[in-house]
DNA sequence: TATAAAACCTGACGGAACTGTAGGTTCAAG
DNA sequence: CTTGAACCTACAGTTCCGTCAGGTTTTATA
């Protein structure tokens, strides 16, 4: 097998980087079928095949499956649709891209948290990754429910801001579970509920509040919210934590 | 199933929004095991099961594999290598991001040609696409065998100037496949030559040239670096051309 | 030329995270 | 009491290979 342009299977996968079960594979399935020694079977690979793989594998790089790629080697005229193809495999590329991006996102805020916190209590921590994961569909929530442009507004927050409110929200959840158990007028509690408040209005901004406050939503769609961000409580405590809040109010409106 | 905090599994299914088929899936592996009828079999998902579920979707969103969480949601104290991991991870996204990139840049590449030139053949469209591809492992290449600053130049060109030299080799490759069989000394091939020969000088600039030409690399070497880029061309064009581009050399050293 | 080592062959199983299907049981409403 | 929707289990299939296992062919060495 010293020729030139003749490769045994060995040498052609030491040449093209592909593995020789994966060569086997192309085989098997059609995408790749080169000559063969009658007598013992070997396959002998040639130029040609060195061609073909090319294909392969550049159609495998443009997103194709190889079930796919068997079809479009067959087929000669593949270039009416190609055009097509790709912009759709463009767009897949994208959202994929989108996807990781969020992912990486995710995991620095995670990393930056536990840098700050030392350790968080998982329950919380799941909260909020799970919460960074349904950004997206939280914003599309607000999109339906809120005018635009305040979700817009409200997504373009830096990650540094959110950083922070991360830090506030671990803070209430730790506070919730030692306070728990203590009457609702109790004075830490209401210290902390009124931390709370502050840090979420500082990062919502005035304007924010007040549409917020003025926009009334169906007690069906808050379910469907509340669906998508699940508290790290547990029910006692979230119906604790609600009449801690309510209290709370009423004090701010008898001032 | 009316109860505020016990779902059928479809309820819950729709409550999520993950397939039942998968909620089936996860039961069976083990990790999400809701309470069971034990009459009727059916599964019932409880306020828990909400949060478990959570859990395990954050831990996917963050990286991990349905085994690790497994694990992960067994043994409790799992915050402690939670950094490594997540750095780990991170780097995994990055490359997995990269490689994105790179399809998507390759995608734009091969649309932009079409647009340009309309059809073109396939077999120049995939000795493109693979140079792409293997455009990292040409600069490592380079690196290895020429000053590491050149290959730096020459892997920043701008996609503007790539996207000319593709169209100058496509113009080469079609010029190739009419003009072969001609006498090399033909003026109209000598024309081609000269034209693609301006067209690399103008992409590679003069300094570069100067340096690839005082460079000298062995014959391994060489063959390796044209496995890596395969020709569009069969053994014979290729030879004709080489044949070709030499003439024109000898032909520019008597001027 | 005999023999050992390397390369090659086919065939089967595994795996990651599901999805699909078939055939049967249970539930809720009319 | 019936009917249709929802649910159950169990098995198979998907993609792109990696990894044996057990046998044959080629190549190198003695």
């Amino acid at each position: 097998m010293k020729g030139n342009n003749k490769f045994s299977i060995g040498e052609f996968s030491e040449k093209t980087g592909i593995s020789i079960r994966t060569l086997h594979y192309y085989d098997e399935m059609g995408l790749l079928q080169p000559e063969k020694n009658p007598t013992s079977g070997h396959r002998i690979y040639s130029h040609r095949d060195i061609l073909t793989l090319q294909k392969i594998l550049s159609l495998k790089f443009l997103g194709y499956s190889l079930d796919k790629i068997l079809h479009l080697l067959n087929e000669s005229s593949f270039t009416v649709d190609l055009n097509e193809t790709l912009s759709l495999h463009f767009q897949a590329l994208e959202n994929e891209k989108e996807r990781i991006e969020q992912s990486m996102t995710a995991i620095k805020r995670v990393t930056k948290l536990l840098e700050v916190e030392g350790e968080v209590d998982s329950a919380i921590l799941f909260t909020l990754i799970h919460s960074m994961q349904t950004e997206n569909i939280q914003k599309e929530w607000m999109e339906r429910h809120i005018q635009a442009d305040i979700a817009e507004e409200l997504s373009k927050k830096t990650e540094e801001e959110k950083a922070t409110l991360d830090q506030t929200f671990i803070q209430l959840a730790k506070e919730v579970k030692q306070l728990y158990g203590k009457p609702v007028e109790d004075p830490k509690v209401q210290e902390m509920i009124q931390t709370y408040l502050e840090a979420s209005f500082a990062f919502l901004g005035e304007d924010l509040i007040q549409e917020l406050a003025d926009t009334d939503v169906e007690e069906l769609d808050i379910q469907e919210l509340e669906n998508l961000t699940p508290s790290p409580f547990s029910d006692d405590e979230q119906q604790w934590l609600n009449e801690a809040m309510e209290y709370c109010m009423k004090q701010a409106e008898l001032d």
